[in-house]
DNA sequence: AGTGCGACCCGAACGC
DNA sequence: TGCGTTCGGGTCGCAC
């Protein structure tokens, strides 16, 4: 799933392609349900004409910086894909919800199984008050993301740490792999409630999810189901994780046996002697 | 205000 | 083999 280093690949890979400054000449659309606040008509005539800037990135979320003080926001959600192509990616086809056509004949595709994602388009950088970009809290690769603002952001929720560090009013990009990698590192169980935490154990977050996320995007991401950066290049960081989709298997550090336990409904990978729960 | 949970969506994985 | 059922993931919105 696309969580922050995999949302930044995508970012890195497209402009690294330079798709930036080449003029929009239209949109193809094949599926219109992820437009959220504009018609098929007003999103092809929001971009036609416009250039794409630059590319940046709020927690998940990844904004368009086109010409004319416009903004197109994407959200991949799970399944998303974004490529920047000379032609359509064959297998993937039934998945394709739209292209935008580039004057240099390229397109930039957006292919989506489960349909979950969302385009937003703004004028005038209006993106900043839209509901979805305000909630977005701070980035973990943020010098201030300390574990201080951890611990204060947290410590009034009472509800298990993973749920917490998931929450992106909290803190924003990590999501269900990148997480339990984490609190791995911290040796701190995921139901474990913030407020039997050490102020050295928010430090210690903040610091292994800095040092987990930068790890990741160095790898280019995660594929764990179909997440690829381009049509044919899947992430790297996989073959480095050490507890995420290892139940069954051995524990890197001590050999005990990876749990897989359900924390608010999401699949998490765990180490029952490395990280012991404090209190309930 | 904080918390919990269903809805969204549908291919893949699983069970019979 | 082929069918039906369940799962999962990020986020929203509603109910309590």
């Amino acid at each position: 799933m696309p969580e922050l280093p995999e949302v930044q690949t995508i970012i890195n890979n497209l402009l690294k392609q330079k798709i930036a400054n080449n003029k929009i000449i239209g949109v193809e659309f094949y599926k219109t349900k992820v437009l959220k606040n504009s018609t098929p008509k007003e999103f092809v005539s929001f971009l036609k004409g416009e250039k794409i800037l630059d590319i940046e990135r709020i927690g998940k979320y990844i904004i368009f910086k086109l010409s004319n003080k416009k903004q197109m926001v994407v959200h991949l959600r799970m399944e998303g894909k974004l490529f920047y192509e000379s032609n359509l990616t064959k297998p993937d086809l039934r998945f394709l919800m739209l292209s935008i056509i580039f004057d240099n004949k390229h397109r930039l595709s957006y292919y989506d199984m489960r349909m979950f994602g969302t385009f937003h388009i703004y004028k005038d950088d209006k993106y900043l008050d839209s509901k979805e970009i305000k909630k977005v809290a701070i980035d973990p690769l943020n010098k201030l993301c300390t574990g201080k603002y951890l611990e204060n952001k947290s410590k009034k929720i009472n509800r298990a740490i993973k749920t917490v560090l998931l929450d992106q009013t909290v803190v924003s990009g990590i999501g269900n792999i990148y997480v339990d990698e984490i609190l791995f590192r911290c040796k701190i169980h995921p139901l474990t409630k913030p407020k039997y935490l050490k102020s050295q154990q928010y430090d210690l977050i903040a610091k292994n999810a800095k040092l987990v996320l930068k790890d990741a995007i160095k790898h280019k991401g995660t594929t764990v189901a179909s997440y690829k950066f381009d049509p044919n290049h899947t992430g790297g960081y996989q073959s480095r994780l050490l507890v995420h989709t290892k139940a069954g298997k051995p524990c890197p550090v001590c050999k005990t046996i990876i749990k897989k336990i359900k924390v608010n409904g999401r699949g998490t990978y765990f180490c029952s002697k490395c990280q012991k729960q404090v209190g309930k």
